[in-house]
DNA sequence: CGACTCACG
DNA sequence: ACGTACGTGAGTCGT
């Protein structure tokens, strides 16, 4: 079978360039469109496996379309240069690849691409053509389709004769009417003015082409209506004209000479090495991924038990650097295989966990908080060790907490990452050396030891780079005073543990397991059907085709099953609260009952979750295996699963301690936002107060929805407030969102010029800053793209919001563990969830620990709005509320 | 392995 | 005209 696929080159290669951060290569060169592109095309040649194929570019400024209308085009936006110089790189991508492209002076690529089709389609060949531009819908037929792309690049959505028709009821050669009729903005084709792409279909539906809709004017609904087409009746025509694909472009070649064999990733290589296109060519030469590795020999010294004394004296540096390598990333669960040491010298040494776990001098090392050590990971080292019994102190440095520090966004902050970035080493990765999935395998002997002693060098070499960078940024007192001291005490949480009532939650995921019975066969008599309610495509089938419920939003692999689609199709179908209902069950079951239970170790009953310190970009921690950040709360029956959790002692009790409006008090202090702060401090709520301003009432006069909204409208200004995400919240039209965004920074005009000064800052500095100096780049923030610009903005109002909050709850974790200590208690810190701290603590403790936690919690910050903290204890985390 | 859905602050 | 609320982690489906 014969298959052609025609690429439509500027729209492609400009997609990517929106789609994509304006990468460069060292060399300077922007490849982000070249880059996005290769990246389609490679899917594209793997996808469809075309026989032929040619990639159409546009030529010139002017087309014989000028000669009509010399507008057209008129209102874009000078194209970027950064876009520009990046097309003749493209060509030479296809010319690696051995694939045609083409162009010619006074056509678009569009027609070239007609022309092509129309042939291929009197030959009987099936074509594909790949773009971002609707208007080529048009050249749909049974034997050519469109590959449009959506989000990114990558992605497409196919378009045929049938797909056309159920998204508008349209045949592809009506797209020229329906252009005719509304026009299109960016080609700066007029249309009708007044008619958009609503009115302009339901009027190609009745009446087929724009001429149909001239010869029936008298019958056009509306009076306006009828006067708009009939004074533009000539514009309209012309669009339509402006906006059909010439076929009959005079061209030298024809579909016969647009073969294409599979390419030489020999020729291609080359080139993506000097584009710098790592994973892409990774894809087309696997071999050769680790080949420009040129690991230096290390000389490591594999201790065996003969020549530990000789050894020792090692130990008397000041400072070393210290890997512990560990049979899993889970470190509550893995076995220590060895320890790497390093020390300034250029001396590496290996030693073996059997030998290491019996040498006093080791031990002695490790309990020194005189001796230094440089470690990666501080509290997955000081947990695994704890683990054996074994104390660990003196750790000045964490390489892996300062490379979070410095750029919190950075994906990568394994020890290989951070010595590509900062000393520009190359360091093989965990991945590369161990093998990634089915493939991992653990290294033994002097393998083990040489990677190990390669990764204590580099963390000798990376100290004294971070912890230059972390004061030149103004970091080192957030670094030192706070997040390294804190890693002791989540080390500590962590190892400690919560105590969880098995029984219970068996027993709990018994009683829900029978609900789910019951809603399954209930949901599978009212859809006549048994089908996997789990799936959103089964269940979509069943909702929108079986039972012909209204689509009100799709995804893009199709319809959407979302909660909030869910409730607004309740009132039309019973089967729907039952989905709702079910959904609820079900996730209490699989993620809470059965994902809990996985995680109690046999040795104490207790679930060791870790805390997660380098992760968000705001300074928040996240919690994982199990995540105890996401225990549920709003819903009585979810919040039961908190009835597991109880003390670990007999006699005990749990306190938990939580902020109240954290996130809005700071954004009182940051903005300095007179009204807001006189709110707290006279101890309002803050809901309600801000009902009373929005809705212009007195406080009595306050009803339950307009504090529902208030208290929306107060989230939204936390998030980096936009009117369209409001109204989607509220589920009320967009433009009443945005009055009340209107009234809100009326009555708090303080916020609206903080909000307006912390993104022009942003803009200024490429980053944001909370109270403790956390840092976030934000290099998008000056981005072209307007959605790209436009979260880069509020992510700009809410990270020194969320980041400060953040802040202040660490430290209030320090200074409360040192209180812990300095009062003599036995309570501890088991859990942090962002606002809240929970302990457990032996009864007669409970009073003075409320008094302590209430201490610190209220003062680690001076702000210009008290921090007020609740306080509740019970028997189980369910009871503190 | 990505998409979808949903739990939390 | 565009197409978004901020920050996370986990389970399930289906390619």
């Amino acid at each position: 079978m014969d298959k052609l696929v025609l690429i439509d080159g500027n729209s492609i290669a400009f997609r990517a360039f929106y789609a994509l951060p304006l990468l460069t290569n060292s060399g300077g060169t922007y490849t982000n469109a070249v880059y996005g592109f290769t990246m389609m095309l490679m899917k594209v040649l793997e996808e469809e496996k075309p026989h032929r194929m040619l990639v159409a570019f546009d030529a010139g400024k002017y087309t014989f379309r000028h000669k009509d209308y010399r507008e057209y085009k008129g209102k874009r936006d000078k194209t970027p240069g950064e876009f520009s110089e990046q097309i003749p790189l493209i060509k030479e991508v296809l010319d690696a690849f051995r694939i045609r492209y083409y162009e010619r002076e006074g056509y678009e690529a569009d027609d070239i691409i007609g022309t092509l089709s129309r042939q291929a389609d009197d030959r009987g060949i099936d074509t594909a053509i790949v773009t971002g531009d609707k208007d080529l819908l048009q050249l749909v037929t049974d034997h050519t389709h469109l590959l449009l792309t959506r989000k990114g690049v990558t992605e497409a959505e196919k378009y045929d004769i049938q797909a056309i028709h159920d998204k508008y009821g349209l045949h592809p050669e009506q797209i020229i009417d329906l252009k005719g009729l509304m026009g299109d903005a960016s080609d700066n084709i007029p249309g009708v003015p007044g008619v958009g792409e609503k009115t302009a279909l339901k009027l190609l539906h009745r009446f087929e082409t724009v001429e149909g809709v001239l010869r029936n004017i008298d019958d056009l609904p509306g009076k306006k209506l009828k006067e708009r087409v009939s004074e533009h009746r000539e514009q309209a025509k012309m669009s339509k004209e402006l906006a059909t694909i010439l076929c009959e472009v005079p061209l030298d070649f024809s579909v016969e000479d647009l073969n294409y064999e599979t390419f030489s990733p020999e020729r291609v290589a080359p080139l993506f090495k000097q584009l710098e296109f790592k994973t892409l060519l990774e894809k087309i030469q696997p071999e050769s991924a680790g080949e420009d590795l040129e690991t230096e020999a290390v000389d490591v010294r594999i201790l065996g038990k003969d020549d530990r004394d000789a050894w020792e004296e090692i130990f008397e540096k000041d400072c070393l650097s210290l890997f512990t390598e560990l049979t899993e990333p889970n470190y509550h669960r893995a076995e220590v295989l060895g320890i790497a040491l390093s020390d300034e010298n250029d001396r590496h040494l290996y030693i073996p966990w059997e030998i290491a776990k019996d040498w006093k001098a080791f031990r002695r090392w490790l309990t020194d908080d005189s001796k230094e050590k440089v470690a990666y990971d501080v509290k997955a080292t000081r947990v695994a060790l704890k683990r054996y019994g074994l104390e660990s102190e003196g750790y000045t440095f964490d390489i892996l907490l300062a490379s979070y520090l410095i750029d919190p966004s950075e994906s990568g902050h394994e020890l290989s990452d951070i010595a590509d970035r900062k000393l520009k080493m190359t360091l093989p990765s965990d991945e590369a050396v161990y093998g990634k999935g089915a493939k991992r395998r653990q290294l033994e002997g002097e393998e083990l030891a040489e990677h190990l002693a390669r990764k204590t060098k580099a963390m000798i070499d990376l100290q004294p780079v971070l912890a230059e960078e972390l004061e030149s940024a103004q970091l080192d007192s957030l670094y030192f005073d706070l997040e390294l001291p804190l890693a002791g005490v989540l080390a500590r949480m962590e190892w400690y543990g919560v105590q969880v009532d098995r029984d219970r939650l068996r027993s709990l995921g018994q009683e829900l397991q029978k609900q789910l019975d019951e809603r399954t066969r209930t949901i599978y008599e009212l859809a006549g059907t048994e089908f996997n309610i789990n799936s959103p495509k089964q269940l979509g089938e069943v909702l929108f085709d079986k039972l012909g419920l209204p689509v009100l939003k799709k995804t893009k692999t199709g319809y959407s099953t979302s909660a909030d689609v869910l409730e607004k199709l309740a009132p039309r179908h019973e089967i729907v609260e039952e989905i709702l209902h079910y959904r609820q069950v079900g996730k209490l079951i699989s993620t809470y009952v059965e994902g809990l239970l996985k995680e109690i170790y046999d040795e104490d009953g207790k679930i060791h979750t870790r805390f997660n310190q380098t992760i968000t970009a705001t300074g928040r921690l996240s919690s994982t295996d199990p995540n105890l950040q996401n225990i549920p709360v709003r819903l009585e029956e979810g919040r039961r699963i908190r009835q597991v959790f109880i003390p670990s002692e007999e006699n005990w009790w749990l306190l938990s301690a939580d902020y109240s409006q954290i996130e809005l008090r700071v954004l009182a202090h940051l903005s300095g936002d007179k009204n807001l702060i006189e709110a707290f401090r006279g101890d309002m709520d803050v809901h309600t107060k801000t009902a009373m301003d929005v809705f212009h009432v007195d406080q009595e006069e306050v009803t339950p929805l307009m504090r529902r909204q208030a208290k929306a409208v107060n989230f939204g200004i936390v998030y980096g407030i936009s009117d369209y995400g409001l109204s989607q919240n509220l589920n009320i039209p967009r433009k009443e969102a945005g009055e009340f965004i209107q009234r809100y920074f009326e009555s708090y005009p303080g916020v609206k010029a903080y909000m307006e000064d912390v993104v022009k800052k942003a803009k200024e500095e490429g980053y944001v800053t909370t109270m403790l100096h956390r840092r976030r780049f934000l290099p998008e923030i000056n981005s072209k793209n307007y959605n790209r610009r436009s979260f880069a903005e509020r992510t700009a109002m809410n990270t020194p919001i969320q980041g400060t909050a953040a802040d202040i709850i660490k430290k209030a974790m320090v200074r409360v563990d040192e209180a812990l200590e300095e009062e003599q208690l036995n309570a501890r810190l088991l859990l942090q969830v962002h606002d809240e701290l929970i302990f457990e603590a032996p009864e007669e403790e409970l009073e003075k620990l409320s008094d302590q936690v209430r201490r610190v919690m209220e003062g680690p910050v001076k702000m210009s709005v008290p921090l007020k903290v609740d306080m509740n204890w019970g028997k189980t985390w369910f009871e503190t509320k």
